[in-house]
DNA sequence: CCAAAAAGTCGAACCGCTTAGATAAGCCTT
DNA sequence: AAGGCTTATCTAAGCGGTTCGACTTTTTGG
């Protein structure tokens, strides 16, 4: 074939380790060992190798080494299709796992997992990388059981139904869930709705999705609370319609619950164009990225969603299994502390009579609730 | 070296070229011919060949192919640091990016471009990306520069200030400032507030935020409109704070134009909590992604920011320079039409004499200015 | 019916790096 | 002074493909 003096794209050739190897008058070995560190190499060669290395601005290829080492340095990053992934987890996950990657000596390659057979065909078949991160799993995910047929390390961010025999990290949405239903049922909500993520997600049993709503459904029946689902997707209109649509049918809540953050400035601007104050008339509690909770106004109670730390963590616990291949499963439930602003507050007295109906139930084991749950979110904060 | 039998992680041992040469009965070099297609292959051999290929579900090692052919059939994208993006880029851009990518065959390496230095070492030296595409590009870029030297093929979205001897796609930012100007003083306004990007872009000689702010303050200079320039990082927080400045010295302003849509959210609520009415009293126009306009309201005039063409657009380019090495530069220039809604509307006369007296002077000329423009914009809409 | 062209296949070199042995020299030890 | 360790280096065999010249068999045109 004989490309030999390998144009390049017009710049210069490339120089390999035989160039660095000739010009030091050692064999490419002695280089491998130098630039490995595998081996030990004599002070003089060194001397001559680091020369002859920075004078080229030598580097070795990683085709090559990928070839010979077995393993490319990179990672897989899987990411949903455009414009569908959960709030805006995505903005800060990317940059933050090739950050975290790169501190590791990983590359990452970003693909979209719309085609699965595709995607897997390209990065594991071909062996483009090393190990996967995996987002939006579902409650049944067929890329996990194909993942863990294949033997590919990977780590998924959220879980499937049955999460015991791999690594991932996930966010204990049901937990929050509920937490949302307590501090609201703990301030006398008796009417509470859950804008979860879009239907379309949920029904694919998106993970956060079925367990923040069946956390949320579950603490409502305990504390005898009326709850109620919605749905929105992540676009700052769907919040707007949704609650649009729920006042029109008459307002029957005095408290909402938000894990898609995206709804959020949908929902404060309906309830604000509707004459309703927040939290006088409408308490609101949400999960939400750092930067949404200060800015609205009133500052949101809420749960931060720790966006960068869970991608730091998935791509620490794909680096260990990568380094060590016999590494045990590995995972992570984030337990989110609420932080209390002034968004919610005690639920109104009026002038709804039926609030108050219900109200008149329960209230002692709410009074107790409360106080115990207070102090919690106190410590929390 | 002798891993004859290659382990792999826990799976089966993977399959080699040569084992689906030696079931078919012929030579590697036969497989790679019926692969690439490079060779005819007789009917027979084919038939044998794609029945052990699909028995093995065989996919040749892209390590190994990008050693021998030379070419990884992998681009790098280098975005910018964390939360620093302009608006919400980059959330659409990537995923676009790679949908593209994807469908010309090849992978998406995305890199940080903090550390550039290292960031050239890994993608550029070690030869892992065939070319690059290059995100938030200042008009004196370095990274350009080096690029260029090297002789790596590459794209950048914006341009430096010297654009002509490389590919670039990008937005006339500075026509589109002036037509922000135009369509503000056709409805007589005569104070006008530009809210830029963040500060530190700007220092930094961020394309976008230089060229925006000169045809900003130029065809304020033309029309005699008395124009200001603040700038406003991207996050919702702080469009409010900088908005909420703006109104505690005095409101000396009717109109408003925004290039960095996360500022929009911000802008509208101080305006709305000082009581000032959208278009009646301040008027809005900005360039935003697809979802604001049509959310805020009164809805946004708005252009309307192409991210996912010109992701699609910087993947076409650089992927004609990969495989014509000796392609000249290509470029595009976009010009973004302004679709009106009715977020701006004609400047209030009172209370404030001064923007009157201003108002005297030029009128003729506005005029003619005006009717031209509608009509433009009406075309464009 | 034969020479020339086309089709089909193979062997072998090569891409640039890694890594076991093998080798050789220097330094102890006893 | 010889055997045993270390230390430093080299040789050579891969890793899993691509490519190209050479060789054999068909096909084609005249």
């Amino acid at each position: 074939m004989a490309q030999a003096d390998n144009p390049r794209h017009g710049g210069s050739p490339r120089v390999s380790m035989r160039d660095i190897a000739q010009q030091a008058g050692v064999s490419t070995a002695t280089v491998s060992a130098f630039l490995s560190g595998k081996r030990p190499v004599s002070l003089a060669t060194r001397a001559r190798l680091e020369a002859a290395i920075k004078m080229h601005g030598y580097r070795a290829n990683a085709a090559a080494r990928a070839l010979a080492h077995g393993r490319t340095n990179t990672i897989g990053l899987l990411i949903p299709p455009q414009g569908r992934s959960l709030s805006s987890f995505a903005v800060d996950f990317i940059p933050r796992v090739v950050q975290e990657a790169q501190a590791a000596d990983y590359d990452v390659l970003v693909s979209i997992s719309l085609e699965e057979r595709q995607v897997f065909a390209r990065l594991i078949e071909e062996q483009r990388v090393d190990g996967v991160i995996l987002l939006e799993v579902s409650l049944e995910d067929q890329r996990v059981e194909r993942l863990q047929a294949e033997g590919v390390p990977f780590v998924t961010v959220g879980r499937t139904a049955r999460p015991d025999d791999y690594t991932w990290v996930d966010i204990d949405f049901a937990a929050l869930a509920r937490a949302f239903v307590h501090h609201l049922a703990d301030l006398r909500h008796r009417r509470i709705v859950l804008f979860n993520t879009g239907e379309e997600l949920y029904s694919r049993g998106f993970g956060p999705a079925r367990r923040a709503q069946e956390g949320f459904v579950q603490a409502c029946e305990e504390l005898g609370v009326n709850g109620r689902v919605v749905y929105s997707e992540v676009n700052p209109e769907s919040g707007l319609r949704v609650t649009q649509d729920l006042l029109s049918e008459g307002r029957d809540f005095t408290g909402i619950a938000v894990i898609n953050d995206h709804a959020l400035w949908g929902i404060y601007q309906a309830l604000a164009s509707a004459g309703l104050r927040v939290p006088q008339d409408v308490s609101v509690i949400a999960l939400a990225d750092t930067r949404w909770p200060e800015a609205l106004s009133p500052r949101l109670t809420a749960a931060h969603h720790p966006v960068e730390e869970m991608a730091a963590e998935a791509v620490r616990f794909l680096v260990r299994l990568l380094e060590d291949r016999a590494h045990p499963p590995i995972s992570r439930l984030l337990q989110l502390p609420i932080i209390l602003r002034e968004s919610t507050a005690a639920a109104p007295l009026s002038p709804y009579a039926a609030d108050r109906a219900i109200d008149n139930s329960g209230t002692k084991r709410d009074r107790a609730v409360l106080a115990q749950a207070r102090a919690a979110h106190e410590q929390a904060g």
